[in-house]
DNA sequence: CCAACCTATACATAAAACAGATAGATACTA
DNA sequence: TAGTATCTATCTGTTTTATGTATAGGTTGG
């Protein structure tokens, strides 16, 4: 490496400030230190980067050829010290977010908005794993934080910080055979095929299965999508199945003896490995008050 | 600016070398410098980069994760030097080539796959603007080169290098009344529509204009098209019409006098402004030799 | 031709980088 | 467990580099 980070800033700002004098001014240096360290970085180049032969230095063809380059050095320089600083602020440097499907939607994308906003140095990694397989990804480091509904025991490998309830409900397609009734209990569904979340190696939530006939479907989406084809009954976020209730395509379902609305709750949980900071913190607040969430 | 070039080197070697030691070595210098080299970046970043708790050092998160943007940084850093030696060795910074209309074409788009290949550090311009108005821009030093049919005397403001010569031949649509037929003349174009190229500005080069009934079109591309449709006889480049020309489109017309090919001279013309360098040596060297050129 | 600006350079000094030496820690081996 | 090799941190003196001051000389515009 033959030139040195000084030297390109005097480059730049002696172009932008339009003479060596000026830069040195804007640096705080005596014009002397400008002057030898461009001369420097011309003879560590072996070009000439600014045509003397007037008053104020104007740019050779190289220098013209060489300032962008020099400049986004400087800004990588710039950026990557400002990581560094946000990062001695208390700021992680990588943030590894797993979040169950059924979380996601405009009020987590708005969130995620705000996210960068505020850590815009962050690198973030988003993971969208099936709900068992969040908890294996926490366990292992793989993610550092993880938000999931969570109908179950607290399990050893991770902490865990409650957030709010979803509320979930009960839907089927319009022309299944359950539609449109009002059930005396939950027993009835027993008959009727569950449509159920799977992970991808084929575990189910332990208080999930209700039914005897299953079919299991690793997305979201895709096990909506089975509900509407009138494939079987399905516990579903209220916040997701909505756009469907209102064009008619699913059908909530109602019990005599109440629980139309389940709500389950929510929790952010925490690798071991993972040393929290201020993005962590923002994150947790945040989540706190996801707009879905009761 | 707090760290500097050879701190980032010691960083991302140590790494990749696995101790301070093996970085020394590789770096040829001594191991206390590499030490303390690392030692002073940590604390310009206010940040530990290693663990040093075992024999060898390993990345702390935040070494980590600062790691990829400084072997970034160092790998801009090589491009500017790798350019700048480039430039040294008599290459152009930035070229710029303004190329007709009708010269493009795959023997073109060869020959500039291997002018990045020779020359990858380049910031090439290249310029598509009609006939007349590369004359113009090279004039003005807008463009560097000019590559074009020149059926002119030399003109002021740029130097000229002759090239080979184009194959130029008459043609109408197919449903034209003058296509299939045998003519006597030239003169039997004067009294059917010509189709023209023109510059931005609307001029057209003096020996062009044969009809006194013209279409002047900017886009060479556009003037096949009107042709193909039977708008009008034209003056085209034999090899962009003979894909037209094989599947019946177009028409060649032949005439009873000869000159059914015409072969214009093409020329390189070169700013005054620009100087030259190996790369514009090398184009002058690769299109005295283009493909459709004879 | 002068005032106001610019650059390059000489020179002395302060700061930084460096190699060499050394001490203490860690890992591997016998 | 002792021995060897390799590692890092740190001290020390030296060399190199960066910098400020002072100065000489050039360009520009009134």
């Amino acid at each position: 490496m033959r030139f040195n980070l000084e030297q390109l800033r005097a480059f730049s700002l002696s172009v932008e400030k339009g003479s060596f004098s000026a830069a040195a001014r804007a640096m705080g240096k005596a014009q002397s230190a400008v002057s030898t360290s461009i001369s420097n970085l011309e003879l560590d180049l072996g070009l000439m980067l600014f045509d003397r032969s007037r008053r104020e230095p104007t740019l050779t063809a190289a220098g013209e050829a060489l300032l962008p380059q020099a400049q986004a050095l400087l800004q990588q320089a710039n950026l990557l010290a400002g990581r560094a600083d946000a990062m001695a602020a208390g700021e992680e440097g990588r943030l590894s977010l797993a979040v169950e499907e059924s979380l996601i939607g405009d009020a987590l994308e708005d969130l995620l908005v705000r996210f960068e906003q505020a850590f815009p140095q962050l690198e973030l990694e988003l993971l969208n794993p099936a709900r068992m397989d969040i908890i294996k990804l926490v366990q292992q480091g793989r993610a550092d934080l993880g938000v999931l509904v969570s109908p179950f025991e607290v399990d050893e490998g991770y902490h865990l910080k409650p957030l709010k309830q979803m509320a979930m409900i009960t839907v089927v397609g319009s022309q299944h055979p359950l539609a449109g009734q009002l059930l005396p209990s939950f027993d009835e569904l027993y008959n009727h095929r569950q449509l159920l979340l799977t992970s991808r190696a084929g575990k189910v939530l332990p208080d999930d299965q209700l039914s005897n006939r299953v079919w299991k479907v690793e997305s979201q989406y895709a096990l909506i999508e089975l509900a509407k084809r009138g494939l079987g009954w399905a516990w579903v976020p209220q916040h997701m199945a909505e756009p469907w209730l209102a064009d008619g395509s699913l059908q909530m379902l109602h019990f005599e003896s109440g629980g139309d609305l389940i709500h389950m709750p929510v929790d952010l949980i925490i690798s071991p490995k993972y040393k929290e900071g201020n993005a962590g913190q923002w994150l947790y607040r945040e989540l706190s008050e996801l707009a879905f969430l009761v």
